[in-house]
DNA sequence: GCCTGTGAAGGCATTCACAGCA
DNA sequence: TGCTGTGAATGCCTTCACAGGC
């Protein structure tokens, strides 16, 4: 967040505040530097912080210095949003995979990929060394798919399916629901609207 | 959270008891326990919950009694892949309004709504009560659509665009940040893979 | 015996408040 | 004077542990 924050900064900024950061962001000036001390002493008492110092410590620090494959799983509406997602390009993340259960797809062309087959997964997460999945299949396929994927060594999962997923120890789930966000959304509406 | 569960639960299990319901959320049942509680004293001790019963409350709690409208606001592939999402309709939430800024796609037909002009926005909006809004435009337009959007009357918005957006008090906004996520699991890779 | 409801304890994250330095 | 870095204080959320009821 602190990195958007940075990006969006006017090209001839040079320093920033702890309490600029924490406006833009919208949190308290304390946690924001808080937060950055956990990188190191970065900052200058009286001054603030240095822009381009902080970003690439930023980075370094999310490990945005590497560069990582992406298969993403269930090619509907959304999974072709999200592989034509140039959000991706910009940082180091490459989409090296698309894969469908519906052989009418299989083929067929999304950005610079062709979408393939189920049967393809593990060998292509192998070859291709993908750590990172997104599941954007139906809820019913999404335990089976992760399954297949930490099976084939990925460890980071980006989870749109509407359902919770089990996995191995050290692998990461993140679960992005958009159901769950319109729920939360309507409970506050009826908080202050009385249903 | 809870009301997945339940939904994904064997159509002839009645009854449910706070263990099995933190099983399948990945949380401790005490935790279960706390939250239902703040429904009212529902479950029965020795027992459980009643199924029925509890998705009542939960969604009575959520306020999805009502029906909300729903507008979206830049129709690039996310926008479009929102607007034919099924999740919507299930729930009570419509999709009402469709709108982008490129003369292009206006009259263009997505699911069963025609795209619309951004003029358009303030009127519909009004007209067709709606109280939630979903922001798919490119970030720097996202602040001027969310300020037009709460002078005209809506109080929740879903923020897609990979930007911190100012709202008036009382207005909620939830963001959802594609490129966040991934630099999140970026993080955690890294931690177990050294970079 | 089983499972809920909840006060108390514990742990974590945020915020305060100020010493320290430019 | 201005702003960072950070112990201390606060507040919140989670978990424990067990009394209470079926």
């Amino acid at each position: 967040m602190y990195l958007h924050c940075l990006e969006s900064l006017p090209a001839g900024q040079a320093g920033v505040s702890s309490d600029q950061l924490a406006t833009m962001a919208g949190v308290n000036s304390a946690k924001v530097r808080k937060d950055l001390s956990y990188l190191g002493s970065y900052g200058v008492r009286g001054v603030g912080y240095d822009v381009e110092h902080l970003k690439l410590q930023i980075g370094l620090e999310l490990g945005l210095e590497s560069d990582w494959s992406v298969v993403i799983v269930g090619v509907g509406n959304l999974g072709q949003a999200l592989a034509n997602y140039a959000g991706f390009g910009e940082r180091r993340f490459r989409v090296v995979g698309l894969f469908d259960n519906d052989p009418r797809k299989h083929g067929v062309r999304v950005d610079r990929l062709l979408i393939e087959p189920m049967s393809r997964l593990e060998a292509a997460v192998t070859e291709r060394n993908a750590s990172i999945a997104i599941i954007t299949t139906p809820p019913a396929a999404a335990q089976e798919v992760a399954d297949r994927l930490t099976e084939a060594g990925v460890r980071s999962i980006l989870n749109f399916a509407p359902t919770v997923i089990r996995v191995p120890d050290g692998v990461d789930v993140r679960r992005v629901d958009l159901s769950t966000e319109l729920q939360v959304l309507s409970f506050y509406l009826r908080r202050t609207n009385g249903g």
